[in-house]
DNA sequence: GGACTAATAGAATAAATATTCCATTTCGTA
DNA sequence: TACGAAATGGAATATTTATTCTATTAGTCC
């Protein structure tokens, strides 16, 4: 137990990488900081990037990208970048596994659980920002942006997802409905011309969510829909779709990924519309 | 527009990659159908993957693989391929001209904000798991777990952390009470001996859910407390005290910490249970 | 301000990866 | 079943990309 922290060994999850940056933030050379500094920012590129891109876009030589990556701990870019591209490959490894751990560890202690699902939290963060475009998010905000009233739809799962949105729409003065209780669902009634639903449905798909969702959708209602899934039934008639992909730990999943997106969309709408006026 | 869909020309977009997956899902050779089909559910993998590991993974040969990219309309892989990580990476083909710009673009569009909002949840996450500790949470999660009814309280932006608690604590069969409306706050007279709260107040704190969460522990009902300040009202008479920083972006937080952190709770609560038993 | 150490950038090399080629097999047709 | 055309898989080659090496520069301690 000397070695509470051996810079040798090699980091196995994104957690670790964070840490390692965050603590070398403050200790390494000029050009690895700069190096450090834009990958905190820019974690999403190391998948689908080339050491000679992270560098140029570090503003360092490539052979400096290359101590930068064995300064925390790995052989080199090769190595670094497997183990971010491992989270999208294998987004779920030994669910199995995890499962029976769950079970019969419980004396382990809950501290275990805790660190697999910040892990969970930042694998679910990365996918997010592989996944979400841009201009698609953009799309949205301006589309939403311009709605006489924000219709907000999520049950089980999701109502948590909508019901912080509806919160914070709330704060930002944007005017929108939370459509909660279940015999509420048939309220198409209050959606008029103008409106937009914003429908959140994760699998398996709350039959009532989706059908509310396709009412609105056939008389004209623009409809966004926010899922989990590729084969998720708003697909069928939503204007735009946004996917957040959870990371799971013993088959349960938080909702890091669908409400930091949210959270972003609601102060995107605000954003829209001021800048309009 | 006389040519609908010529192959000789490349796909520009994603969605032309798809409507020629479709349109050569019947037409193409068996092999090349073979990785027609596999990619069309894959997409994602392909920033990410070599040719051989896509030819693998679709049961074919690399050079088929290859084939196929070309039926498609691209040079080879490394075209496809690019398109694909255009999406990740704003737009691959400028990607080396903008890289001086990066750091002072003009534009704020909502992917920057995006980006934003999921750095703040890695640091949420790496600061929560800094900050709870392991016996903390076990004891609470111990606590919690012996209690006939958990009653959960949360107003406001703590809302939707005690809604996706109790969505989950319903589905671990786990015996919960959400008290949500306003008007239903002053109904202690649901919470009896045996039971506990579990009361989320983030600053600035609701009197209501402090009064119901002080006059339960009044009466002796064990009132567990999430909060993000140290200064929280509950910690004068709550057994245990979580505490969840939310780091914020332009002023806005997420809820990436509390509903990990509470996600957690859940299950160790359902754990503790278990091994019990 | 001189000697030593650490850090850097560019060039050289090694490794991985994409792409093409071609002998062989499969398939459809007569 | 025999023929030709299309498709296939493995091996050879070309290209890209990662990694290491080295001369030079910057920084630090005496």
């Amino acid at each position: 137990m000397t070695a509470p922290q051996s810079s040798a060994l090699v980091p196995q999850t994104v957690t670790e990488v964070l840490e390692r940056l965050d603590a070398g933030a403050d200790i390494l050379p000029k050009r690895l900081k700069q190096c450090a500094l834009f990958t905190r920012r820019h974690l999403h590129l190391i998948p689908v990037s080339t050491v000679s891109e992270m560098a140029r876009a570090s503003g360092v030589a490539p052979s400096a990208y290359m101590r930068f990556c064995q300064a925390l701990g790995f052989s080199g870019y090769s190595e670094m970048q497997g183990l971010f591209r491992a989270q999208v490959t294998d987004f779920r490894p030994n669910y199995q596994d995890r499962l029976g751990n769950l079970r019969f560890q419980a004396d382990v202690g809950t501290g275990q659980l805790l660190a697999e699902f910040a892990e969970a939290g930042h694998k679910s963060l990365l996918s997010l920002a592989n996944s979400v475009t841009n201009e698609g998010l953009d799309r949205i905000a301006r589309g939403m942006a311009q709605a006489r009233v924000i219709h907000l739809i999520g049950l089980r799962r999701a109502y948590a997802v909508v019901s912080s949105m509806a919160y914070l729409l709330d704060k930002l003065e944007v005017p929108s409905s939370l459509h909660y209780a279940s015999g509420m669902l048939n309220a198409s009634g209050t959606i008029f011309e103008g409106d937009v639903v914003f429908a959140a449905s994760f699998a398996p798909f709350s039959p009532e969510t989706i059908r509310l969702a396709r009412e609105s959708s056939d008389r004209g209602i623009k409809v966004y829909g926010l899922t989990d899934s590729d084969n998720c039934p708003l697909n069928e008639f939503a204007t735009e779709m946004l996917i957040a992909r959870e990371d799971e730990v013993a088959g349960f999943r938080s909702l890091t990924a669908s409400i930091t997106l949210t959270t972003t969309l609601a102060v995107a709408i605000k954003a829209v519309q001021i800048s309009v006026d």
